[in-house]
DNA sequence: AAAAAACCTGCAAGGTTTGACAGGTAGGCA
DNA sequence: TGCCTACCTGTCAAACCTTGCAGGTTTTTT
């Protein structure tokens, strides 16, 4: 565990993204895998998401991985979209939840030098999902038991990395974040519930001409080219959130 | 760590929420801390969460701070909602990232019983949000001791938590969750980037009446009453994802 | 093979949003 | 006092969405 907290340390230190691979390796180093893989997707909207990766996996799997597109059919991806818990390749494989040719990326990765292997779902504010893999190129049963062992180490080290990811994306950008009056927050809210101006201004006491005012001035603010593409911006950048309401 | 997977396990195992308080209890009894606090909002739109609370903390304490309607100036709320680290309930009160009048919300706190305390924030699928906390009676530099053993524990639960949740979630669920189309997801999505009918009609390269007619069918399966809100239904109930893409 | 989904299209009336023009009030701050 | 920001309101035409109507084809499931 001590080396856990020395690995978090390293991630609160680091002055760029550019660090994490090496981070990631020595991680792989603690929990005895050979291969690492990280993958984040932070949604800028709905078509368009930021994504980082960094890995270690041979670079012949993840050309091929990359050119086939396999990341829109990966069970791991599958699962990590809406699970939370760790899960090791294995148990993927053994599922009767997923398509028959999508699992044979798994058998395809196993293949390539990817043998025992586990990963684990990562959830971050607003739609940010991604996870991290593990794989060794022994697949053992020795090495399989290596998981429970692990899964601790990791999920002390996944909420240290989206904390890093946070604070330096943060530090790099350019605009701030397009900040909205109280007013503007407020109209809309009331049009992603699907209420007109009209309702939204008898909700806030005033005209339907200042509740279409707001409206506009918050999709230029969030740089949308419609109310819709407006609500979907406020909605993914955290803007407006829901809460304990 | 040994009796973590015990709780995990009961956890799996576990068949109502009513058995969650009595499960977080143990946790607590694992960490060596008094009291504990789980708190999960999960937005069905953005101004209507279902929020989950089991907790043992001081009744009169839980009655006020309810009363008061502190949970919206809570700092640790606030801090919850964009960040990933656990952090001490000390460090908060030494922060100046939060208005001295909210702060006041954790004085009480400690007027109340809750000496040394902690929480964790927790991120789900979509804007599922929450915090767990910790705190004890006594608020010796013994028990602020207790934090570092505990973190590894907690991070191992939450995710055994948020999988209980959705399991029973979605076992008690008496509509399955609107069903969409191949079409009507398309279309909804391209109407999320702020599309006109007319315009994802050519890119779909079909009519514009279709385009519309899908819309129309997928607000309605939404249980939406116009487009906009048929958009943010989507985004907040997964319908629609944005991933690695 | 029949039934059920999913997919596709047209027209028209009526309500809503957009964008461009033009203007006013209240409060904080240098 | 002048400047800035947030807030507020009006009109009008064009573009867009919603909701009726009515009908057809293709694909999947039973």
């Amino acid at each position: 565990m001590k080396m856990v907290f020395d690995v978090i340390e390293q991630l609160q230190r680091s002055q760029s993204m550019s660090e994490l691979p090496e981070i990631l390796k020595s991680v792989s180093d603690i929990v005895e895998f050979d291969y690492f893989l990280f993958g984040l997707a932070i949604p800028n909207t709905i078509t368009n998401s930021d994504v980082l990766m960094f890995d270690n996996y041979p670079s012949e799997w993840r050309k091929s991985y990359d050119s086939e597109g396999y990341v829109k059919r990966d069970p791991i991806v599958q699962y990590s979209i809406s699970s939370y818990l760790p899960i090791t390749w294995s148990q993927i494989m053994e599922s009767s939840d997923y398509k028959k040719k999508d699992l044979e990326i798994m058998w395809e990765a196993n293949a390539n030098g990817l043998k025992a292997g586990f990963s684990v779902p990562i959830h971050g504010t607003i739609g940010e999902f991604g996870m991290i893999s593990f794989a060794s190129s022994i697949g053992t049963s020795e090495q399989q038991m290596k998981y429970a062992d692990a899964i601790p180490v990791i999920q002390m080290v996944i909420p240290a990395l989206q904390d890093t990811i946070r604070r330096l994306r943060a530090a790099q950008e350019k605009e701030p974040q397009a900040k909205l009056t109280k007013r503007e927050i407020e109209c809309l809210t009331w049009a992603t519930e699907g209420k007109s101006s009209w309702e939204i201004s008898q909700i806030l006491g005033c005209s339907e001409r200042t509740a279409i005012f707001h409206l506009t001035n918050a999709a230029t603010k969030l740089g949308a080219t419609n109310r819709y593409q407006a609500i979907s911006k406020a909605l993914l950048s955290g803007v407006i959130n829901p809460s304990f309401s």
